[in-house]
RNA sequence: GGAGAGAUGCCGGAGUGGUCGAACGGGGCGGUCUCGAAAACCGUUGUCCUCUCACGGGGACCGAGGGUUCGAAUCCCUCUCUCUCCGCCA
């Protein structure tokens, strides 16, 4: 959520900036949040003015009848009843500007960043870095999804037939590849000076809404019906949820943690010829790397971040290139966005494996998540999070770009937790 | 799932209707003393909203939400969570 202040004192900023995110009519959705805040404090002013008059005569009664003077309390008391009706409208009516301009302001996503290029679509995206050579596959090479099949590592068969679509079965040297990867994200993860963390899987709505799923990507996450609790669609929810409503010491800043976890998407919508097989799937394993950082530090942590997902492309030897993403491309929190696509040279196509996002003060705004500066002052923090990395996609990149006749050779850094060099 | 107890500030822990934002202790911060440190002593120490250029003022918050009352941390109701015992169980 954007900071009031922020909104009030550099209106015309914030109304570029959602130009530059395609949000519609941001210019009279300004307006119409500063008129509610207007509204919302003068309806405060007003109510505070009361609530002291009340509170005055409230404690003059204690004495009055302290020293016997009865008539004079009951008089009194006549009057705070008005005054107390009053303040009962008074305060319904502030709670319906402060209901009304919260939902507005729940509407309203991050402002991007000025580095961030103008664009709607992906192709306005802006390409910065690009590593490795593409494989020549020869002519049998083979997409992942026949792979898969033709060495019977991973089944969407049988996870049809246990769950629906979008939920494969890992078998033998497949599970024990993505096991391999799980391990080697989060060792390096340490070695880089991440905290590992555990989280549910499961989160209730407040979570939800203080990172920013809520209520912008309502459906898109999985509802539990007899509780009010979502499957997490990534490690990001659990993780950035445990500094909500903290204020952090300097001593304990920066924070990098790891976490790894099953995350979960309901996808409405957008499924297709485009993303089949391992390319897009309802449930699906991933290590979230996720930074707090003030002001001062955080693009530099991004730029750092980015560098460390790049490493561990390197080391698996998957060619890659690496996007900013443009302002109708970057998500609801986002203030900038780098893409880490690998090659996939099965299906010759770019593929999404991570995300790096700096969301500024926009979640720590709704969490609440604070530090106290040199003055003593709260200020809030930047979050920021990446994938390092999501599991299925560098499968299939794997899977692909190291076919050959004699079978799937498994990067060399993987080989150590996989405990076998070839798939056969 | 059944029975009981509880939820107070950074922590421990008082407070059961009237200046209580909250005693007391610990911790933190500042100071005196010291070459320095410890000890001792003195002072200080929550969050949010709001008015003000500022000094400063006002309001809200004692798990959450309602209610009673002129007045609630204190009484009543609902919910959530924690602990103990029993049951069940990876």
């Amino acid at each position: 959520m954007l900071q009031l202040t922020h909104i009030r004192s550099k209106k015309e900023d914030v109304i570029k900036g959602l130009g530059k995110k395609r949000f519609p009519d941001a210019e009279a959705t300004i307006s119409q949040v500063i008129e509610l805040d207007d509204k919302r404090r003068a309806l405060q002013s007003d109510l505070d003015s009361l609530l002291n008059e009340l509170n005055q005569i409230s404690r003059s009664i204690g004495s009055l009848l302290k020293e016997g003077k009865k008539e004079e309390a009951e008089l009194a008391k006549k009057t705070t009843r008005e005054l107390k009706e009053k303040s009962k409208i008074l305060s319904d009516s502030m709670a319906e500007a402060q209901g009304q301009l919260e939902e507005l302001l729940y509407t309203i996503p991050n402002i991007p960043h000025e580095d961030v290029p103008e664009g709607v679509k992906p192709e306005d995206n802006l390409t910065l870095f690009e590593w490795g050579d593409v494989p020549v596959l020869g002519d049998g090479a083979l997409p992942h999804w026949d792979l898969i099949q033709k060495y019977d590592i991973i089944d969407f068969k049988l996870g049809n037939k246990i769950t629906g679509a979008g939920f494969p079965v890992y078998k033998g040297k497949g599970a024990k590849l993505q096991r391999a990867l799980v391990s080697f994200f989060l060792e390096e993860a340490e070695k880089a000076g991440y905290m590992e963390i555990q989280p549910p899987v499961l989160i209730n709505a407040e979570s939800g809404r203080a990172t920013g799923q809520l209520p912008d990507k309502e459906g898109q996450m999985y509802q539990l019906t007899d509780e009010e609790y979502y499957l997490i669609p990534t490690a990001e929810v659990p993780i950035t949820n445990i500094y909500r409503d903290s204020i952090i010491s300097s001593d304990d800043l920066p924070i990098k943690n790891v976490g790894f976890t099953t995350c979960f998407r309901r996808e409405a919508g957008s499924w297709g010829a485009h993303v089949r097989g391992l390319n897009r799937l309802h449930q699906f394993d991933k290590v979230e790397i996720v930074e707090i950082h003030t002001s001062d530090e955080s693009y530099k942590a991004l730029d750092k971040m980015c560098d460390y997902v790049k490493g561990l492309l390197i080391k698996l030897e998957l060619p890659f290139r690496m996007i900013r993403l443009c302002g109708g491309d970057l998500g609801f929190t986002s203030a900038m966005t780098y893409d880490m696509e690998v090659f996939s040279a099965g299906q010759q196509k770019w593929l999404e494996v991570s995300s790096v996002s700096n969301f500024e003060t926009y979640q720590a705004n709704r969490l609440k998540l604070r530090y106290k500066d040199d003055n003593g002052k709260n200020v809030l923090l930047h979050t920021l999070n990446g994938s390092a990395l999501a599991l299925p996609r560098i499968v299939a990149a794997i899977l692909e770009n190291n076919q050959t006749e004699d079978g799937i050779r498994i990067p060399g850094v993987l080989q150590k937790y996989t405990g076998f060099q070839v798939i056969k």
